[in-house]
DNA sequence: TGTACATCAGTGAACGCGCGTTCACTGATGTAC
DNA sequence: TGTACATCAGTGAACGCGCGTTCACTGATGTAC
């Protein structure tokens, strides 16, 4: 069957949302393309029409993930007048929702370390949008750059914990310690 | 060949020691058995005369090193006057060894996200783990527990991302920043 | 003390299974005349 | 406008490979007599 070049184009975003979503809730080695392509409703034969191999899928998705996460959060951020928007940052990163749709998350609390023996492509795609994350950051919080990245790290360790935890009580300690400590 | 039953202990144990590394190293669906009982220098036949499943060894393999990681830096922090364990604990966690010697480091920071994904059994070991490391930090911080929470929180959010990004520099330097917020 | 037998940690071949990847094929639609 | 051919996204069977697990076997050592 014949299709559109926009039909393609469709079809090639569809894989990538999908497995931006399996590889956040399984890991990158926890999730095959079967199916990856069994989720978009298609046959796994067809991937190599639109990627080279399963790391060019990785890398594809983790950078429209990442992407995906920054503006959601930045949207939000910038929703409100500027004395609010460090809280707001911090209480939707921390926030209950966000520990457990950790399939939409931020990539960084739900890979981890997985993202750290990703090929070079990946970690750089990574490494740039942290650079864009912390000055996000930095913008609503005002404290400067090194401040800001500090948030950051304790935001993602809080999430990464906070998901180990099963105890629903101890998880959410996790998080409220994490705010407290940033917002007071 | 028949063996005393010290022999068989000695063995389980360099079985869990090299999984533990192994898993660190490779993240827990990136290793197998082969591999690890070629590490002990046995071959994988005789790992089931040990352990009852790859998820036994697991749950052995990452109790034994979050008990170790642990032990080292309670033992590092209680060597050193009570008003320099605190300074000690962050500048031993956030040091480039540990970021560098990711397979005999903090399990928390090391398989993150992977950790989440586990067995019950294996969560609640890490669970357990996690209270006793707060309150190491706890008695050494002297700033109550949901400071010395908070404090975790960004000791494992830092090392995980000095880890994703390749750049030393900029790594070395999330790791400073997170130690400059901890400890000023 | 010496001999016969039992034990069982470790060997290595084999199992079914799912993985990433390849490939001959299909058939609806675009293009050329 | 109608017909013949080319295209190529998607199909589904097949590939080699490594995985976790099983199993018949080995043979040095412990135990029984």
């Amino acid at each position: 069957m014949r299709y559109t070049a926009e039909h393609k184009q469709q079809t090639h975003r569809r894989i990538v949302d999908e497995a931006a979503t399996a590889f956040r809730g399984h890991g990158v080695d926890g999730i095959g393309l079967v199916d990856i392509m069994k989720g978009v409703g298609l046959t796994h034969g067809g991937f190599y029409a639109h990627f080279k191999s399963k790391d060019a899928l990785v890398e594809e998705a983790m950078a429209s993930a990442l992407d995906q996460t920054f503006e959601r959060l930045r949207d939000q951020v910038m929703a409100v007048p500027a004395e609010q928007r460090f809280p707001t940052l911090v209480r939707s990163y921390l926030s209950r929702q966000h520990r457990d749709a950790r399939e939409q998350g931020c990539c960084y609390a739900a890979l981890g370390a997985d993202l750290a023996r990703q090929p070079a492509t990946v970690r750089q795609a990574a490494a740039t949008r942290m650079d864009r994350m912390v000055k996000l950051i930095e913008a609503a919080q005002g404290k400067g750059e090194a401040a800001a990245q500090s948030a950051l790290s304790t935001m993602v360790g809080a999430l990464t914990l906070a998901r180990i935890v099963e105890d629903p009580t101890r998880s959410d300690r996790i998080l409220a310690d994490a705010r407290a400590a940033l917002i007071g």
